[in-house]
DNA sequence: ATGAAAGCGCTAACAC
DNA sequence: GTGTTAGCGCTTTCAT
């Protein structure tokens, strides 16, 4: 018996991870093709046969080894998903979505954070297409040039996930932020608010639908929209002190401020209860991603909402749409949004 | 030429995940072991060789197959993550930490939801021992008994967190949550208050600090403690609804209650202020989690705060000091939780 | 410093 | 219905 690994004494025990479809053929009296096909294909084989193998991978507790097959098949069954942060609820119940699909369908997940940074996007796209994944979710339609031939090398199919763009790598599932943006702006001017300030996270999206909301209110109400902006993530202590800096710099009042995010947005409102400063009076304001507690706040939060349920299911049939050669799922899927208005603007 | 999954003309394109170290030997006039070399070791391969290789590289796009790897190798430089869910901000942000340190040291994550169910947990732990990887983390130290077993046969580091036992499959990483039970119960007793309610999810974790709760806290005071129990995840709406249920069963002026996640409690302060009811004065509140809204509520909510990074942080640790064969860890690691007192109680 | 050979545990193709 | 054979693309060992 040749070697390698194993050095000699180092006698296997069969049991666990370590037992092969080989081992169980031994036990069961067949091939070990046979066992593979009792596990891919049990109508393929006959039911003594059957039952005798599943004796044996009942008493090894044999778990087949989806590497060796992954390797032969050139299948691996796994999807690589990669999101900004899980700790951000918008993407966590995309991906809780999106994952359930796929893992109703044999699929399981592969998750990297990538921080907003096309640079951690691209070295993660790199170690997962390693792993040879079926397919690859990515959260926004800006990549690196290295990520994109990466990608399109790959030839696997990839869904492009919170953003649409008529130009995806190969789907994208999501809305337009600029129309997002455009979009509170009208509502705010139809509102009757004349004035208008912003708080902005350091995320392009936000930062685009930032701007469209600038660009548009300026276009309706003629003046000027101050803001503050931070490069990190949306917080709610942040979101308290982007007014503090506001009513700093002259705030005007009876102003609506647009928030990037429902952290900051009750921030805002935090920081306006503690001044003794009245919603929507003195300040409006308007949130984004209408998470659960936007509606219960008091006032309660005008959001912008996004439906990331239907984000992540859209985007699990997109893909499962690709494998099975579909046609039925056109290339760029708009969810759009909408303004929940409530109290507080 | 043999063929086999390729028909003949099927011609295949040297680029990107298709090309293999042989291909990029070929290019480099090495060998494909050579090439091999020049990425495991580059240091046992002359600078020469290594540009010729490295320029091949960069020519075709090539990404090592890790799948071909692990098999070779067995070992996967996969780490498998099970947690409840994603979209609860305790698990989410447990999870950040550990990622970050586990793909710091060239690992990456397989993530799967379980939901709080034993038997989702089970056919996770089956698929994702089937994908090899080199550890698992799990929450919780309840597993069914298949599980159990088919971990050990596995033969691989396995850390549960977010609970301890002095039984660990491998080694755990939490808090006992008898003793954070026990701990509220004397925090509100000694606060002064001698009757309280609790609102629960339905998570095993959430019950048992419910019920060491109401254990002691009846040690202390006498009286009966009623409750609402959920058999959902926590949820701002389901602590309102709480709140309501609790006043119809006529729950006492003046107590305290008990909720399971700091949802719950904002729930309960909002559906409060909706009534008119003043908290502490006709209701006092503690909650748990000390998400970070917590501080910033109105009033400001107690409750009992877990470093959810420290958690992350010390799991991944454990798994890597087993990978060295470092004894410098302990197989029980307890992280403890902080009482948060605020305004709320 | 480099290469040849063996084999990881499966699936795919083809025979019988 | 079952077996045989030939890989999948790497890593490991051993030789040079």
């Amino acid at each position: 018996m040749k070697s390698r690994a194993r050095k000699p004494g180092d006698g296997r025990r069969i049991s666990g991870g370590n037992v092969t479809m080989a081992d169980i053929g031994r036990l069961a009296g067949v091939s070990q093709v046979t066992v593979s096909r009792a596990l891919s294909a049990p109508a393929k084989v006959s039911p003594e046969t059957l039952e005798r193998i599943r004796d044996a991978i009942r008493v090894t507790g044999f778990v087949p080894n989806a590497v060796a097959g992954a390797l032969a098949s050139n299948k691996s069954r796994l999807i690589s998903a990669l999101v900004p942060s899980v700790t951000n609820i918008v993407y966590a119940s995309m991906l809780h979505a999106f994952s359930n699909i796929m893992l109703g369908h044999g699929y399981q997940l592969m998750l990297s954070e990538t921080g907003f940074d096309p640079e951690r996007e691209e070295a993660a796209i790199s170690a997962h297409l390693s792993r040879r994944p079926d397919a690859l979710l990515l959260t926004g339609i800006h990549h690196s040039a290295g990520a994109r031939r990466m990608l399109l090398a790959a030839g696997i199919p990839v869904v492009e996930v919170w953003d649409i763009t008529e130009t995806p790598i190969d789907c994208c599932v999501g809305f337009s932020h600029g129309a997002a943006g455009v979009a509170a702006a009208e509502f705010a001017h139809a509102a009757g608010y004349r004035q208008a300030v912003t708080v902005t996270a350091g995320d392009e999206r936000a930062i685009r639908r930032r701007n469209a909301f600038v660009e548009r209110f300026r276009q309706l109400s003629g003046g000027d929209v101050m803001g503050v902006d931070f490069d990190s993530t949306a917080t709610l202590g942040a979101g308290r002190q982007a007014l503090v800096d506001l009513l700093d710099r002259g705030m005007p009042r009876g102003c609506l401020v647009f928030c990037s995010s429902d952290q900051f947005a009750q921030g805002v409102l935090v920081e306006a209860r503690a001044r003794g400063l009245s919603v929507p009076g003195d300040l409006a304001v308007i949130g984004f991603g209408d998470q659960e507690f936007a509606a219960h706040l008091d006032p309660a939060l005008t959001s912008i909402r996004v439906d990331r349920d239907v984000l992540g299911r859209v985007a699990a049939n997109a893909l499962l749409a690709r494998f099975e050669r579909r046609a039925d799922v056109e290339a760029v899927h708009d969810v759009g949004f909408e303004i929940i208005r409530r109290a507080s603007a």
